[in-house]
DNA sequence: GTCTATATAGCGATAGAC
DNA sequence: GTCTATCGCTATATAGAC
């Protein structure tokens, strides 16, 4: 089950009791069959909450999912926040990205394939695309500022920061589609080890 | 429209003529609105065939995506196959697939994404993921061939395919979320300059 | 605010003529 | 093999009691 840490990352504290059963359930639901495959009675059965009253507290099935959506996003970026107010450098608060992506990778697969795979516009499309929002924008401003000290090279700001998260998220996706011999985290001093290789390469070439 | 050379990635001269614009019109549908978003009477509309013939050819919706799916892979598979028969060492054909893959990034983002994305096991189930297929097998194995050349440093086999492609699918993905402010293909220099870093550190650490 | 019971619309799939 | 017409079901959403 899925919602031990999932309900830490939905800051829930604002809503009411139901409320939260409700997105608690609907995110249980997603995570597990998706969005299209999630009747509302199952929702109704995850969360313990009635037909009627889920109707009442959203306006239909489609609005619950985008409350949903911007719980997550928003409780990804808090979470990303915290963990880099305690670092002190952009590289060090890089290798700690990496290592709590892949940790939480170990700790909950499928939160982590539904934010991974998430096609969000299919089902929600007035979505903006998920690599537009806060936490990809954070990843970006990290590279920039690592950049900018030195500590990785001068190349164009899209290339470095899918060259410096690209291979986390492409080790990511191996391991919750179950092709990773070894745990996600296990990986995180091989990835860092490729950040390393791109700054202090040979100038030359 | 995707279909031009979409239909030259399903090779489909072993079908009949109803069939492969079935095919194709189910390929259009599921790329602009996904497979759950599509009704038959889309897929009707699109490929000019009846509802009736639709399921005279397939058992049902879902067996109609399966076989499309199949056909697909197997059409990036023969592609990728082609490509890399035509250059001779494992850096060339790397070089070479990463242009291919953004070169198609570009002119066919539609179907690009369809792949990417691809949460096909919310609609199919019983499908494997796509990493563990044929073309994300090509990309290991050009990766362990050049890394046994000498051409890649000795890093975990899992993580050197994820350094080496990851970045170009991250920008891939960007692209086909808008939010990349030049066409992909005009990355490839950049992109191959990362992978070119990896093997060119200095050995020290 | 919460629940049960139900309406209704729209979908996948089929029947059967040609 | 292809089509039109239609069935039956199921899922969303609502009505209305408490």
């Amino acid at each position: 089950m899925s919602a031990q840490s999932a309900e830490q990352l939905l800051h829930l504290e604002t809503l009411s009791e139901t409320e939260r059963k409700i997105l608690l359930g609907a995110l249980h639901c997603f995570i597990q069959q998706g969005y299209f495959n999630t009747r509302i009675p199952d929702i109704v059965a995850a969360s313990g909450v009635s037909t009627g009253s889920i109707y009442h507290h959203f306006k239909d099935k489609q609005h619950l999912a985008e409350a949903l959506i911007t719980q997550l996003i928003n409780g990804l970026d808090q979470a990303m926040a915290k963990l880099i107010s305690q670092h002190e450098t952009p590289m060090e608060q890089i290798h700690a990205l990496i290592e709590w992506m892949l940790t939480l990778t170990d700790a909950e697969p499928e939160l982590v394939s539904f934010i991974l795979y998430a096609r969000h516009r299919e089902f929600l499309p007035h979505q903006p695309p998920l690599c537009t929002q806060q936490p990809f924008e954070k990843m970006r401003s990290l590279v920039v500022r690592a950049r900018e000290n030195g500590d990785l090279p001068p190349l164009d700001e899209m290339v470095l920061t899918a060259a410096v998260f690209g291979p986390t998220l492409r080790i990511m996706q191996a391991a919750v589609d179950g092709v990773l011999p070894r745990p996600a985290h296990t990986y995180s001093a091989a990835l860092f080890a490729t950040i390393e290789r791109l700054s202090t390469a040979s100038a030359e070439v």
